[in-house]
DNA sequence: AATGAATGAGAGTTCATTCAT
DNA sequence: GATGAATGAACTCTCATTCAT
């Protein structure tokens, strides 16, 4: 491994031609289709290349290392997971935690089953990606939603130590959302799953 | 990447020297030192023996393939753990949930924590590590001890959809304690985090 | 030994540069020239791709493995071998066989010169490259001309069975020949066999 | 490799207990089928060694490298071989060529098919055991054989050139027979071959 | 800007051989 | 004398990355 020495996951160029951002686009998109299809492992720089129908040295031109790609998809997925997260959170702010929490839970859900592979495998996999990850991923994103979500309806949580009911909430809602998608599930369907995280965490934090 | 054909993750030979028996412990031992502090990219099996302090000759010896070494390192976390629940699961038998479910919700943190890696990272991630860890895994033993579990307690139970019940009691509980563990965690300590979690059980349990 | 799975002899891709094709060309040679010189088990990829002076990488961009490198020089010298033997045959046509059958055996002696090795050695040798000799092979060619040959002065032939006449036929002079360039040759020139050699075609045709 | 940087072919010690010429058998045994039915690539000392239900270390007691136990096996082949030869030519001495002819030929055809490896593949395989192989070999007998045939038969041998003679009549006649069973062959038996070929010499040698 | 040829460290693995028991 | 554990050079092959064109 010839990874770069200086951990740079900043594109190399911001690309603002149209024929660039082509380029870039093709090349994530290539990266996607082969982590989702085919595994971590098969994902090389060559064969990227090759999907997105560009040269090798056209990747490098745009990309300074293979990490950056995963790097710029991973970042990708949770800025649109966290947009369409914010967006729910906005328009549950008036309901009751009953019609809210389903809500949420379902769109959770939905955001982490379109990028399962970024979010599922990925950060847990290759431990460089934690990091990236950590720092501006879905998780915490997440963290503040609940956060917000929590606070608007602090009257009826029973439970008093928020930072651990949050993190609970949290981790127990994604935990099996991650089970389910990552096929462990047994025989049940999305509404199946939503009905009870739902009552799981209602319940919870009833205390 | 040159595995072998046919998929074999028996060690090659069982050791009868007591000699043999330091060389195999020291690989397994080298292995998981590896994982935990490095990660599963790192662990090649020239490092591995390099750290092992054996050749490489002797490693593959014992091991035909590199997943054969971890697989034997699963297996044998995935054995020791299920020892450890069972035994805790028969001496909970004839307690009241609210009593045996934190016991069981500890003992479940204690095993996961002991092999963190093992539990964590390695079948999740590298699907091919996925059918080792499914087949007899703490994953199906936690699963059938949870539905013993929720067997005896039925009358306590408020849900109807058994399966679905298990999975998510299951999926709560595990996937909470590895964010735990997997250093996501805000400051709490392991007796606050069993709490919760049992109280999260129990609630969701009772519907 | 990590032999790719699917058996497969093609080069991986067409030299688009000159550079490229002078990559080629180098590591043809350099293989040729290692399996005369110091037979096939020194020809390992390293070496060979250190005698042509390139890289061990450069080699694997355009062969997929070791033994498409050698099945490559074994086609490329059969096909040069199978062409100089159909001329000759051609300009034979009209000759009686006294005068055609020391023009054909002689032929044969140059084209097996040439390629001592890939015509020697290696088919019957490497169970592996019989199968690519066989195919296309000279042995094939041979064999076709032969029975032409055969089929042009067949009044002149006192032998009936004709399928072991061509057989006997083909193996005695090839058998000759390879032995002799195998230096396992007494004090004898190649004009000196050729005349035997025809002398024996043509006693042994005559019956 | 690390072949021994002194070439020796001699076993390491004279067998002279029932014991220890039973596990030299065994080795040899061994190799001699794994030759035949699996190749040589196959034939790694530590398969030898456990085909032959010997360790490794008793092995190398008795044979100094790999190649000591197939120079062993060649040698035993070849002197088997010469002493059949020898007996045939013997009982031959009397008759008229167009009977001994045909004796020899067949004499030869079932020594070289009795140990079709060592005689067809190894020598020209391996570029190591063609010394072997020329020092001692079947080779030598055969020469040696053809040469006294052609001595006692001198009158009726039309070629003044008597060491071509008998290079190519050798040649022709173990030319065909390593074809013929080296699987080349076409659809004719033993008898039609031996035919064939006996008239062949005959009328080579007829002049 | 783009191409793709070239690079070489390093991966997993084998096997002839040695030597402590 | 026999065993088999241990060795490590050498093998085939991959892939992130560079650079001449």
């Amino acid at each position: 491994m010839k990874a770069a020495e200086q951990q740079n996951y900043e594109p190399r160029k911001a690309p603002k031609q149209g024929r660039a951002m082509h380029t870039v686009d093709s090349i994530l998109q290539a990266t996607q289709k082969i982590l989702s299809n085919e595994g971590y492992e098969r994902a090389s720089t060559n064969y990227i290349a090759e999907v997105a129908g560009v040269s090798i040295g056209s990747l490098y031109q745009y990309f300074p290392s293979k990490e950056a790609i995963v790097s710029s998809l991973v970042e990708k997925a949770v800025v649109e997971a966290a947009e369409t997260l914010r967006e729910e959170l906005l328009s549950c702010m008036g309901l009751p935690l009953e019609e809210s929490t389903p809500r949420m839970v379902r769109a959770i859900l939905e955001t982490r089953k379109e990028n399962a592979f970024v979010f599922l495998r990925l950060p847990r996999e290759i431990p460089r990606y934690r990091a990236v990850s950590k720092q501006l991923t879905t998780e915490k994103y997440l963290h503040t939603t609940i956060q917000s979500y929590y606070m608007q309806h602090r009257d009826r949580v029973g439970i008093e130590d928020m930072e651990t009911a949050i993190f609970v909430t949290e981790q127990l809602v994604i935990g099996c959302i991650d089970a389910y998608l990552d096929n462990n599930s047994p025989k049940i369907d999305d509404e199946t799953l939503v009905d009870h995280l739902s009552m799981a965490v209602l319940n919870y934090l009833a205390g």
